[in-house]
DNA sequence: GATTTCGTGTGACGTTGTCATACGAACTAC
DNA sequence: GTAGTTCGTATGACAACGTCACACGAAATC
């Protein structure tokens, strides 16, 4: 890493990974640029040398999840040990297990309309992996509908899970069995 | 208006009138507390002789969204005009149209985990009237369950329309139909 | 070896949330 | 009616933040 690129490039990196890690520990409150610049070692300015604005780094992290998703899903698809369905279902309780497991970042996906281009497509990444096992599921037939409808379930459990609005105790059921019940009423009837 | 308790009320209803003006027109960064005490004719530092910080204001925004919204569920469940799966898709469309009327306020009623009690209770309001009729719609046995899934599925629509990730190019579908569908899938299977 | 490039450090500015303090008018008690 | 109290409001101040302008210095180019 002597030159000057690799050590830009790392430090870009160590940016990003800074700045993650801070939105995991203390949510988005606690990411600053100047606690980011010091937990990448670098100054309260040095992020503008890699991102035009606060947002833009912001951007970033949503783009890197949303990467990461569609692995999970593409490794979900290769997959060929399980039936279809069963495979549709594992996704989408990825999609509320990732909300449990990063709830700011999942926040960060899904907060604001998503404006750059480049974090659409990566979100599109994963709707088209996600399409994909839904048309293993029920066919080429509206899977576009049927997709759309799965999507919308998962999200809105997870988002209801995030925001502490289904509180098993009120509700008798838990998120991954509404995910369960969700497949079962979507595909089930499309045999 | 002459008593000092009544210009102390009418001063925090312009608070809060003028807190909800600036989220509807400008998002969340345009409700500053100077921006709110201009608009109501008040100093910067009025708002803290109402409220105890910035969070505590957005707080009673949220509460009263709820409560607005549990009026309307409320209205559509005295309407005995209707089958009762027409009201129970009445009342998730509801929630789906505050999404697109107000997305501010429906992401702040969203947002973050309701730790504040009160705004717990308002959601709550929002919860049972829900509920009730979808008890009317499936009976009483498991309505818990289809309850949780039927808001989770609109709560889903609606978030994936504020954040744009459900084009109808795309999916081919509204969210006026997913919500149909939903309805459809859920309570057409217990009749 | 001289010059250019560019990532980085630093100072500065405006804005924001919040607190401490001071003012003044409405309320209370005599 | 007057004196004292209460409490909503106005103002000054402070730290933290995003952001820009500028300067420095080492790597890259010739």
């Amino acid at each position: 890493m002597g030159t000057r690129a690799e050590t830009a490039a790392a430090t870009r990196r160590a940016l990003v990974r800074a700045a993650t890690e801070l939105l995991d520990e203390g949510g988005p409150d606690a990411v600053t640029l100047r606690a980011v610049g010091a937990r990448a070692g670098v100054s309260r300015g040095a992020p503008y040398g890699h991102f035009t604005h606060k947002e833009h780094l912001l951007t970033r992290l949503a783009i890197d999840t949303w990467d990461a998703l569609a692995d999970d899903v593409r490794r979900l698809r290769e997959d060929d040990g399980r039936e279809p369905r069963e495979r549709l279902e594992q996704a989408l309780l990825a999609l509320v297990e990732l909300g449990r497991r990063h709830p700011h970042r999942y926040a960060l996906m899904f907060g604001t309309p998503a404006d750059d281009p480049e974090s659409a497509a990566a979100a599109s990444r994963v709707e088209e992996q996600f399409l994909a096992l839904v048309t293993d599921a029920v066919g080429e037939q509206d899977a576009l509908r049927y997709g759309a409808l799965l999507m919308s379930g998962a999200h809105g459990i997870a988002g209801l899970e995030l925001s502490g609005h289904l509180s098993e105790d009120k509700w008798q059921v838990s998120g991954d069995e509404l995910v369960r019940m969700l497949v079962e009423g979507v595909a089930g009837n499309v045999p």
